[in-house]
DNA sequence: GGACTCATGTAAATGGTTACATGATTCA
DNA sequence: TGAATCATGTAACCATTTACATGAGTCC
């Protein structure tokens, strides 16, 4: 029913190393978790069925002299990746909280949506701020890993949905102040 | 744990309003659904549960010959609904798909790639064709309906988005197109 | 009569979050 | 010694999707 999407970004990230379950999680809290996060309980169910269905196999190892269940890809699981890369990603529209709340702000004092907004503001900077520390990285590695450019195109979305978001919230604010006016161009 | 956003979300629509399980759906999805969704298999049963805890109330009626159960916010639903429009909304980092796949497209030809952003693209077209649409129906109400101020915002999110990722996916187009190129400001 | 819409629901499966449990190693 | 980090996992719970079942009324 569901497509299993854990699976597959599990295996997008093996395919480039093999790696334990605690590390693939940082990998993916440090590269993508701008898109897209995984969590604790789930990881390691999945890759132990991943192992069943022959997508990767295990083995124990100590490193630096602590143990670790390093988990390499197969051939199958390679094939099963491309399989999934090769198919069109489905649009699901996410759930915005912040917005379900701006519908119904006018049950609310003005006051209570400008601190949303400012919190969405700040939220947007640090995020710029954090992108572009990613982005002179990306970009100084690129000649070594022409990967990267695939990176930096996700990490454009990033940027610019901030910026976008930051403008957002400034226009609303600005609307809020002066609710008797209307929309303007 | 987890908190119950879809019974807020119905909260939200009945205050403005008695209605079926099958009209707020309708309500919902020719309204919000650019950032909320909900789906048959949980409108009822969490109608029901609401019921049981007196946040609704439900009346059979015959309206023009066919029977809907129509759901009445009581005041307890209200209150409710005010509580959770006075926390701060918590942000939840969408999944996003088209990005990762985008992220792993080296294993793919560009041509790919390109045609998932060329669907980006129409996506987009499509939304702010819909949303300019939805615009004047808006502010031809404001006078009469002041919320509707509220709902302008939502909008305008909407169309800040689709318009940034319509930009983006042919930004990305462009640098598919010469993949030796690195990133320009 | 047949297709479509209105309308209410159930069942099954999976997805996803949070909290908790456990224990080893590293570092101050 | 105590805190932080590395590391693996389980349990409980709730969210979400999809498919299915059912039946009445409307329109052609």
């Amino acid at each position: 029913m569901q497509p299993n999407r854990t699976k597959y970004a599990l295996l997008g990230f093996l395919s480039r190393g093999e790696s334990s379950a605690y590390r693939l999680q940082e990998t993916i809290a440090g590269s993508v978790a701008n898109f897209w996060r995984e969590n604790d309980g789930r990881v390691y169910p999945i890759l132990a069925k991943m192992e069943a269905e022959g997508l990767v196999t295990a083995r124990e190892e100590a490193t630096g002299g602590r143990k670790a269940k390093i988990h390499t890809i197969t051939d199958a699981g390679l094939a099963a990746l491309d399989e999934w890369l090769a198919e069109d990603p489905v649009p699901r529209p996410p759930r915005n909280e912040l917005l379900l709340k701006m519908f119904f702000g006018y049950r609310r004092d003005p006051a209570t949506l400008d601190g949303w907004l400012k919190d969405k503001i700040t939220e947007s900077d640090a995020d710029l701020a954090r992108f572009a520390k990613v982005r002179s990285r990306l970009e100084g590695m690129l000649s070594d890993v022409p990967d990267a450019a695939y990176w930096l195109m996700t990490l454009d979305y990033g940027e610019r949905r901030a910026a976008f978001e930051k403008d957002w919230a400034s226009a609303c604010r600005e609307r809020l102040k002066d609710p008797s006016r209307g929309e303007e161009a």
